[in-house]
DNA sequence: TTGAAAGCGCTAACAC
DNA sequence: GTGTTAGCGCTTTCAA
C-alpha cells in the first residue's frame, strides 16, 4: 500500500502531529525549524508521498467534491452545461461528480441519495419532470443544493435558470416584425415548466402584435422519438395551414429536425422567418437568416456554482439566491 | 449533524458492530433475532440515517468511484463517451468524477494527481498530447487505468481504441470506388497518433489504387482557431489544385466547417466525393451523399469500464488488455 | 445472538 | 519547536 503520514513520522522519528502540519503547508507558521520542514518534504517526496484526502474528508467534514445531476450527458447542452459547472468547480478546488438522471425521477432520486451517501459538499440539478422527491429530501437534510434550468414555482430553493419567457417574447416579436403573420411554434417535453414560459412568451408575443393565435400552428411532438413524430406533425401542419410563414422553435433539435424534414419534402424552408431558442452547429449554415436566442451557458454554469460555494460557506446563514439570466438576442445565425 | 452508527447503537442499547452488520445486510446471516434487525432497520429509517461512504471508503480501502480525464467535456464526441462511461460505471456500482484537461498535459497530469489523492480505484483517461507523466505515475504507483481514444505504442497499458487506420482506409477506397481522383484530406491535431493512423489510411487506400499522392491535397488546419484557419487554407486548395474531386475528413467537427466553407463561398459541394470520420447532427442534412465510418462510441465506453473493473477486481494478476474496435461504415449518413 | 476494541489516515486541541 | 491524544464513521476480528 501507498505510504502514510505515520509511516513518515515513524521513518524521521517525528510525530504524526508535525508531519501533519508541515505536509499541509502549515510548517512556517505553526514555527517547526527550517531543517525538519526540509527533512519532511524531502522525505515525502522521496518516498512518493501523496495525501488520503478520503481519510482527510472523514476527519474535516467535507470532501471539496460536487455532485452533478442531469437529464442527459450525451446532450451537446447539458454536456457543455457541465462542461462549464466542472470548469468553475476546478477553479475553486472541487472536483464534480457527474450523473444522468434519464430523465427519470426516481433515478434521480437514487442518485441524489447515492451522492449524498458519498458525502459531496453540495450539488447542482438540472431537474426532471415533476418529481420533487430529491428536492424535498435534499431540504430536509439541509444539505446546499441549486437547481439549473429547471426549476420548482411553489418551492423555496436556490435557482440560475434564463428567462424563457422574454426571450421567447423578444424572439417571436422579431419575426413578426419581418412580416410573419402565421408563425407556428414548435414544442416537446411540453409538461416542463420552462417550455410553458417559452410558449407563453410566444403566445404574448402574438396577442401584443395584434395577431389571432390558431391552435393549429401549435406543434407539439413526442420527445422520445421526435425524429420521426416531427414528420407526421409537420404534415399535419401544413395540410391545416399551407400559408404558415414562420416558425418559432423552442428548442435547437426541433429546428433541426424540422429542417430535415423541409429538406426531404422538398420544402424551400428559407422563405420562412424562423427563430430558435438555444442554436447548434450547422444550423448556421442551413438556415444563415435564421433568429436565434442564445444561452449564456458559460455563465450559467458559473453562476450555479457559485452560488452553490457560497451556500456550503456561509450554511445556515446562507439566503437563497434566485437567479434569471438574459439570453443573447440574435438577428441571424449565420454572422455569430 | 447527521446521524451516525454509533447514535443508532445508543439509542438501542445495541453495539455498534450489531447496528453495522444489520444495516449493511448482513443480519440474517451473521444470525441476529428477528426482532433485533427489525428493530435497528426501523429505527435508521425513522432517523433517516443514511451511511457515510466516505467513512466506509476510509475503511474498506476503495471508493467506488472511478475518474475520467478527457479534453474538452464540451466536445459532443467526448461528451457521449462520458455519457457512455457513466452509464456503464453506475450499472456496476460505481461514481465517475469527471475532469476536462483541456489538451492540456500539465492539467493532465494535475487532475490525475487529484484523482488518486481522492482515492479513485482507477481511471479512464483520453490522453493529451504526447505528454506522459500522468501516465507513468499511474504506472509506478500501480494504479489500475485505461486508455481511450488514444495511446502510446511504446508504453504496456490497458487501452480501447478504434481502428483509425483500417477505417480511414475503406472511407477512402469508397471515394475512390465512387470515381474520385483527386481526393483531398483535411487533418488537424496532427501531432496526434490515432490522425497519424487516418491520415495513413488514406495514403494507403490511395497507393492500393494506384493514385500518386499529392501533397498539395493534405491540408493541415490549427485546431485552436480551426474556424477561421481552414478558410485560408481551403481557398489555398482550391487555387493549387482547381479540380479536387473528392475530400477525407479525419474528424467531424472539419466536414462541418468545410461545409460552412463551401457555402459561404458558394461551391456546390454536392460534386464531391465525401467521407467523414465520425458524423454529427446537420451533415445528414446538408450532405446525406457523403459517407462515413462512426465510432461505437457506447461499446467504446463500456469496454473501458468493463476492462477498469476486471483490472481493479484482479489486481495483480490482471494481465494488461488492449481493445481495438471496428467502426460502421455507412455509405451516406442521410440514410441511417 | 451480541459486544469490545482496534484500525483505516488525517486533523487539531492541548500539552510540554 | 514538537508530541500526545482523541476523534471523524465505519468494518471486522475475536470474545463471550
Amino acid at each position: 500500500m501507498s505510504v502514510s503520514i505515520k509511516d513518515i513520522a515513524n521513518a524521521l522519528n517525528l510525530s504524526k502531529a508535525t508531519v501533519s502540519w508541515i505536509l499541509s503547508g502549515q510548517g512556517e507558521s505553526k514555527g517547526f525549524s527550517e531543517k525538519t520542514i526540509k527533512r519532511v518534504k524531502e522525505y515525502a517526496k522521496s518516498v512518493n508521498y501523496r495525501p488520503n484526502l478520503v481519510a482527510r474528508s472523514l476527519s474535516l467534514g467535507f470532501s471539496k467534491t460536487l455532485g452533478l445531476v442531469i437529464p442527459f450527458l450525451r446532450d451537446s447542452y447539458y454536456a457543455q452545461m457541465a462542461y462549464y459547472i466542472e470548469k468553475e468547480a476546478a477553479k475553486n478546488g472541487y472536483s464534480l461528480i457527474v450523473c444522468s438522471s434519464e430523465g427519470d425521477g426516481n433515478k434521480e432520486y437514487e442518485l441524489i441519495y447515492t451522492l449524498i451517501a458519498k458525502r459531496v459538499d453540495g450539488l447542482i440539478i438540472a431537474p426532471t419532470k415533476t418529481e420533487v422527491k430529491g428536492i424535498k429530501y435534499l431540504q430536509k437534510l439541509d444539505i446546499p443544493f441549486v437547481l439549473v434550468d429547471r426549476y420548482y414555482q411553489n418551492m423555496e430553493t436556490n435557482y440560475v435558470i434564463v428567462d424563457n419567457f422574454g426571450s421567447a417574447y423578444e424572439l417571436v416579436e422579431a419575426l413578426v416584425n419581418k412580416g410573419a403573420k402565421k408563425i407556428a411554434t414548435l414544442v416537446t417535453d411540453a409538461h416542463l415548466f420552462v417550455m410553458k414560459q417559452r410558449v407563453e412568451g410566444y403566445s404574448a408575443a402574438l396577442r401584443e402584435a395584434g395577431v389571432k393565435e390558431d391552435f393549429a400552428l401549435k406543434v407539439f411532438v413526442d420527445r422520445q422519438n421526435y425524429r420521426v413524430d416531427i414528420d407526421e406533425k409537420l404534415d399535419c401542419l401544413f395540410r391545416e395551414v399551407p400559408d404558415v410563414d414562420g416558425f418559432f422553435f423552442t428548442t435547437h433539435y426541433l429546428a433541426m429536425a424540422a429542417i430535415r424534414y423541409m429538406v426531404k419534402r422538398g420544402v424551400d424552408y428559407h422563405r420562412f422567418k424562423m427563430g430558435v431558442f438555444h442554436t447548434m452547429a450547422g444550423l448556421d449554415v442551413l438556415a444563415p437568416e435564421m433568429a436565434a436566442t442564445v444561452f449564456p451557458i458559460e455563465e450559467l454554469g458559473a453562476e450555479a456554482v457559485d452560488i452553490l460555494l457560497a451556500n456550503i460557506r456561509e450554511g445556515k446563514d446562507f439566503v437563497l439566491q434566485a437567479k434569471v439570466l438574459q439570453n443573447t438576442f440574435l438577428p441571424s445565425i449565420g454572422d455569430e
